[in-house]
This record gives C-alpha cells, sequence and structure tokens, in this order.
DNA sequence: AGTTGTCAAGCTAGT
DNA sequence: ACTAGCTTGACAACT
C-alpha cells in the first residue's frame, strides 16, 4: 500500500503548474515553462521519497496547451530524455503515479467537438507516461461525464466513445465514481461493458451511493483491477465543516482516516489524499499507516 | 511591491 | 442569471 498527494507540493517552494496565457504563446515560452515544470517534479519526487510518500499524482499543467491546436511544437521529441530521466528515477525507486485530467475531459458529452477535444487530451496525458517509460499501472483518471438529461443514454454514449479510443489510452483510463452523478453502481455497468477499471473516492461514495457500504464499496471496486493494472487506486477525503457538500476537507481527520486504515486491513490498495495541505495530511495518514500495516 | 481580474476547454446544483 | 466547485493557482496588468 502507497499512500500521496495531488500535483502540488506547499512546502518546497516550486510548482510543476508554470504556465503562461494563450496570448503570449510562443516555443521558447512553452520551453521555458515545461524545464521549469520538469525540474521541480524532479525537486518534489525527491521530497516524496525521503518521506516514503510513494504515490504521486503528476499534474495536468507540465505541459501548458499540450492539445491546443495552436501549439505544433514536438515537445515529446525536445524533452524525451529529460522525461525518461524523471521516469528512471520513478522506476528505480518503485513509486506509483497517477494523473487525472480535469473537468473538460468529458468521454461522454454529445457534442463530438468536446468529445473530439477530450480524446487529444487524454493522449497527451498518456504520452506522457509513455515518454516516462512507464508501466501500464501508472493510471490516467476521469470521472465519467455529465448526465446531459439522460443518465442511460450518457453511459451508453461513454461506452460507445471508449471503444473507439486509441489502445494507448485504453490501457491507462480508469474511472473514478462522483460526489453527484455516476455511483460506484453506474460505474460498474460501465466496467461491465468496457473492463474498464474503478478508481473508489471514499468521500464521493459518501456523498452518492445507493446503499451500498465503503466496504461493499471498495469491494465492488476490487473486482474491477486486473493483475496488470497495478494495485487498486482509491481517492480519500472528507467533507470539509460548514462548506456545501462535496468540498474536500483542509486537513486530514485523523479519527476517521484511522477507522478507514482499520476496516481495510484485510485489504491492499493504493490512497490518494485529495486534501488541500496536500503534503501535510499526507505525512501524518503515513503515521497512521505505519501504526496498522506492518 | 502588492493587489486583483482573468485565464483553452464543461457540467451541475445552489443562490 | 450567475457562480462555486471540481484536483487547483498562476499570470499579468494595474495600482
Amino acid at each position: 500500500m502507497k499512500i500521496g498527494y495531488p500535483c502540488i507540493n506547499l512546502s518546497i517552494g516550486c510548482t510543476t503548474n508554470s504556465t503562461f496565457r494563450l496570448k503570449n504563446y510562443s516555443e521558447r515560452n512553452l520551453i521555458e515553462k515545461v524545464n521549469n515544470n520538469l525540474d521541480c517534479l524532479q525537486k518534489i519526487l525527491e521530497f516524496n521519497l525521503k518521506h516514503n510518500l510513494l504515490f504521486f499524482r503528476m499534474s495536468s499543467d507540465i505541459v501548458p496547451f499540450a492539445s491546443h491546436p495552436i501549439n505544433k511544437f514536438n515537445w515529446q521529441k525536445y524533452f524525451k530524455n529529460r522525461f525518461e530521466e524523471i521516469g528512471n528515477f520513478i522506476k528505480k525507486y518503485d513509486f506509483r503515479i497517477s494523473m487525472h485530467p480535469d473537468q473538460f475531459v468529458l468521454l461522454n458529452s454529445p457534442d463530438k467537438k468536446i468529445v473530439q477535444n477530450s480524446i487529444k487530451e487524454l493522449i497527451y496525458h498518456c504520452e506522457v507516461l509513455d515518454l516516462m517509460g512507464l508501466d501500464k499501472t501508472a493510471k490516467v483518471q476521469i470521472h465519467v461525464g455529465g448526465v446531459y438529461y439522460d443518465k442511460k443514454e450518457s453511459i451508453k454514449r461513454f461506452v460507445r466513445n471508449y471503444q473507439q479510443l486509441p489502445a494507448m489510452v485504453k490501457s491507462r483510463l480508469v474511472i473514478e465514481n462522483d460526489e453527484r452523478l455516476y455511483s460506484i453502481i453506474e460505474c460498474l455497468s460501465i466496467y461491465q461493458e468496457t473492463g474498464i477499471p474503478i478508481v473508489f473516492d471514499y468521500f464521493h461514495h459518501s456523498c452518492l451511493n445507493k446503499g451500498e457500504t465503503y466496504l461493499e464499496g471498495i469491494n465492488m471496486a476490487l473486482k474491477t483491477w486486473q493483475k496488470k493494472d497495478g494495485l487498486m487506486i482509491t481517492d480519500y477525503s472528507t467533507q470539509k465543516k460548514g462548506a456545501r457538500t462535496g468540498t474536500h476537507t483542509e486537513h486530514i481527520d485523523l479519527k476517521d482516516f484511522e477507522n478507514y486504515i482499520q476496516s481495510t486491513l484485510y485489504l491492499d490498495f493504493d490512497i490518494m489524499l485529495e486534501i488541500k495541505d496536500k503534503e501535510k495530511s499526507a505525512l501524518k495518514a503515513l503515521k497512521i499507516l505505519k501504526k496498522w500495516r506492518r
């Protein structure tokens, strides 16, 4: 079991998300920013290694405008060696890596243009992982998408569009239960049509479920992961007090997390902590993990 | 030097 | 009709 946090480290003082405005697009700008982002990624991974946080979600912003039509630059070739170096570091120390494209990636949109843009964006994410030389346990995680007034039809559309994806995307893509639209049960119906593994999101499941407990939910998701996919990935967070339903907490709820760990000792999976204070909570979570596991 | 409106992209629910 | 929230800040023009 590995534990990690997404995209941003708050104590190092660098970011992998540096970018520029579209109107300022130039190859020079792009190269400068990607160099900066990759340097920072390396630093974050070194920090994580030192602290035994071996699961990391890489930012989608490493290559700004990667899938935008303005970008004709062969960044894949230009940064090949740098990606490979970082990939070697990841493999040497046995990190688990994932990525999470943002809310604009919608495979089940009725709008063909949106689907096309989404596929381009997915290809970009998978290219990064391929360039790093990571195996298919490095996953790209998305939500099912919108409902568009007809959930059944929208699920069908997801399945149809999934089947059209290039193999390099299919082999990495996983879906996650969300907090408002698609519960774990509905993800399972997509799994049955596609074989796509399901990320179990503990917090989202608490917001939206069909009566199954989180232990039932996590066991349902577990069955969708094959050996080639690596350990099941799960997301963990809790509700921010006083905020609207679905808002992630600022700091980890240690009591809830310890209960979660205690109740799942018989399972093996990786945990991504979607908590706003990032590595601070991840380090606390790791302590609890060590108390209960080995 | 610090503040603040805006930034490629979508959807939903709440105000 | 507008906007917070999503996984989330960073840029750049302005004071």
